[in-house]
RNA sequence: GCUGGCGUAGCUCAACUGGCAGAGCAGCUGAUUUGUAAUCAGCAGGUUGCGGGUUCAAGUCCCUCCGCCAGCACCA
């Protein structure tokens, strides 16, 4: 342990504490009483002068939240370096609501390490060590690291110089107790700042995001401004986990998995009314906006993928087999095959535009550790659709298919954004097709969202062609991509597409690709998550249950079961021989929208006590009333579950933590 | 695929450092005939994920494989 040239300091107040913040931090720093630098000195930083860390007395959120996780990463690291000596620490930039830093350790850490380490942490932060600063030549900085032996930092150093040329001439270095870091910085005035934080888990991380290279130890964080904050968040972790789609989804009795077929699953009668719902509202909302439905095989000759490029590009993402001395592959994508339809015979301009879906059965052979529930399968349906247009077309189709992506999501009523993702490093074809594909999307956007008001991920798009990604948002606050509109000129070329034009030449149509729901399998786990499993009437599994008080009335029910069954409900009885709260309470917990009381009473008068979930008891109904209310809500689809957004811990700190995080180390 | 953890009844979980696998819920049978979130009693339920090893003795320790979970990487 570094031994201070002064006792560390006396804290402030304790009913200061509690709302400290990086503006006290800002006055902090000036204050004599903070801790100065130990007088056994990091090897790192012997000889030289540090200064102060200046922290701006007035600074945004979202900047705070910054400087005060990417400092406590520094103090977790100290920590880790004090319980292993001869760690090589990587990188530890704050990230959205926390932070985390890699290490390569001798051993794998444990939770008990965790405990350790954090206890570490709160001794570092009671010393009340300043944060200090201290510009140095590259040169000197590599020699201190190289001699140092943090052959990451020295990587990063090697980066720097490479990517930053002159402006790399001099690095930056921070230290904060005994802990010294190649840092571009920010950082807060004192280690008592950051009292608020958690450690949360550990996991693997390949250094530099590349899974060639060495998998380092990572250690996540959570860390506020405040205990109410941290608590809060916490709050919301528990909340997440309690609505866990897959926990849902077998409480609920929608889906099951088996260990004999990884990552596909087996619907229940219930799950599969769901599904089926979904289904019936695409084909249903598709056909009104003239999409024409198709149904292909799911198994072909590689000759197909060979053709479609996904045999080059997408084969290790693919299920192969072997028959008759010959490759097939399952499909993992609708298009190929659609694209074998539209080339069936000769089309014509009067065709276009001409709007294929297909729900076809799809196979990916995604890696074991990508598998989760709903979220990542292996076998899935996609609301696909592919339409074939000319030129002229393209920037109505794509506002056409925006509208419809507005619609479904009103209809689950989810928030969402867009993404404009670009050429990827492994793609197909000509670049300047490339570039007139990705223009045709930005001008779509631009028309349709609004300049500026969508996202670029350069790199992010397929191998065919430039995409627009919809993400949604979900009542947790995390998104989730959904829907894709991609536009490929490449496809066409390699199934040699034509149509007809008016003048009698053969001309090019262009595809799009799109998706409104992404798969059905993933937009049920989102919307089972979003809702806590609390489904809207149209797509419950059982919309109404019958609960008889005593099998006295067994008869009445049975009356009332047919009622709802003649208007098209979903409903039934709950005839077991148990008491009225106890098939109530199943219900309830079952989340049925609406419980019907039935005894000897409404027997006479031919009415229900109506029950629902979402408000409770609301008294006697006559029976048509109820089957009228239901029948409606159901034709309407309408959103009938109040889903609270459950993020209440004050987040403005998304944005700063979606910055560059490769300036961080 | 990689790192770490986990795998006991349909579900949720017990079983101290190796020493007779147990409970609640669900299920079945019976009693009870009920007024807005769990009626009572009884019964039944297991080659402890699969395979191997160590040991007098393995749910427990070791190894292989499978699956799941949290991340990483990949992605709808």
């Amino acid at each position: 342990m570094p031994t201070p040239t002064r006792a560390a300091v006396t804290a402030p107040t304790s009913s200061h504490e509690e709302t400290m913040s990086a503006q006290d931090d800002a006055q902090l720093q000036d204050a004599s009483e903070a801790g100065e630098a130990p007088q056994v000195e990091n090897p790192l930083s012997v000889g030289l002068t540090f200064a102060v860390n200046e922290v701006p007395a007035q600074e945004a959120r979202g900047q705070r939240l910054h400087r005060l996780r990417h400092s406590t990463a520094h103090i977790m690291a100290e920590a880790v370096v004090q319980l292993f000596p001869d760690a090589k620490v990587a990188t530890g930039p704050a990230i959205e609501h926390g932070f985390y830093y890699d290490f390569d350790l001798p051993r794998s850490l444990t939770p008990d390490d965790l405990v350790e380490i954090e206890r570490r942490m709160r001794k570092i932060i009671k010393r009340g060590w300043r944060f200090e600063t201290v510009t140095v030549p590259w040169a000197e900085a590599r020699q201190r690291f190289l001699a140092a032996g943090q052959d990451y930092k020295l990587e990063v150093l090697d980066r720097i110089a490479e990517t930053q040329g002159e402006a790399a001439a001099v690095v930056s270095l921070y230290r904060q107790g005994h802990f010294v870091d190649l840092c571009a910085g920010p950082h807060i005035g004192s280690t008592r700042i950051a009292k608020h934080f958690k450690l949360l888990r550990t996991s693997g991380a390949y250094w530099r995001g590349d899974a060639t290279r060495p998998m380092l130890q990572r250690v996540y964080g959570t860390a506020w401004e405040t205990e109410a904050e941290l608590e809060g968040y916490l709050h919301w972790l528990e909340e997440a986990k309690k609505r866990n789609h897959k926990k849902i989804g077998q409480e609920l009795d929608f889906f099951t998995f088996h260990a004999w077929a990884p990552g596909a699953v087996f619907w229940s009668p219930r799950g599969y009314t769901v599904y089926q719902e979904f289904l019936t509202y695409w084909r249903q909302s598709h056909k009104r906006r003239g999409y024409k439905e198709i149904f292909n095989p799911v198994l072909y000759k590689k000759d197909l993928y060979e053709k479609s490029g996904h045999y080059t590009h997408y084969k290790d993402d693919m299920f192969i087999l072997q028959a008759d001395d010959t490759e097939y592959c399952l499909k993992p994508m609708n298009c190929p095959d659609t694209f074998l339809h539209f080339i069936s015979r000769r089309r014509s301009f009067r065709e276009l535009p001409l709007r294929l879906s297909e729900g076809g059965i799809l196979h990916r052979n995604e890696l074991t550790g990508a598998l989760n529930g709903l979220f990542r399968v292996r076998q899935f349906t996609q609301d696909d659709a592919h339409i074939f247009v000319a030129e002229e077309q393209v920037q109505d189709e794509i506002a056409e298919i925006l509208d419809i992506v507005r619609d479904v999501y009103a209809l689950f009523e989810l928030k969402y954004d867009f993404t404009l993702s670009t050429r990827p490093e492994k793609f197909m074809g000509d670049p300047a097709v490339w570039t007139e594909a990705e223009a045709g999307l930005r001008a779509a956007l631009d028309r349709c969202v609004g300049v500026g008001s969508y996202r670029v991920a350069d790199g992010d798009g397929a191998f065919y062609g430039p995409k627009i990604d919809i993400q949604v948002t979900d009542c947790l606050g995390r998104k989730w991509q959904c829907a894709t509109i991609q536009l490929d000129f490449q496809q066409p070329i390699n199934f040699d597409m034509k149509y007809t034009a008016s003048d009698n030449s053969q001309k090019r149509p262009i595809v799009i690709h799109r998706a409104v729901f992404g798969s059905f399998e993933r937009f049920f786990g989102i919307l089972l998550e979003h809702t806590a499993g609390a489904l809207p009437t149209w797509l419950s599994p059982v919309q109404a249950v019958v609960v008889p008080i005593s099998d006295k009335v067994l008869d009445y029910a049975s009356e009332v079961l047919r009622v709802l069954e003649a208007r098209g409900i979903r409903a039934e009885v709950d005839n077991r021989n148990e008491k009225m709260n106890y098939k109530i309470r199943q219900a309830e917990v079952m989340k049925v929208p609406y419980m019907l009381v039935v005894g000897a009473r409404e027997a006479e008068t031919g009415v229900a006590n109506v029950r629902t979930w979402q408000q409770g008891a609301r008294g006697e109904l006559p029976l048509a009333a109820i089957a009228d209310e239901i029948a409606q809500v159901i034709a309407d689809r309408r959103f009938d579950v109040v889903v609270e957004p459950l993020m209440d811990f004050a987040d403005a700190d998304s944005d700063a933590a979606a910055g560059d995080e490769s300036d961080e180390y």
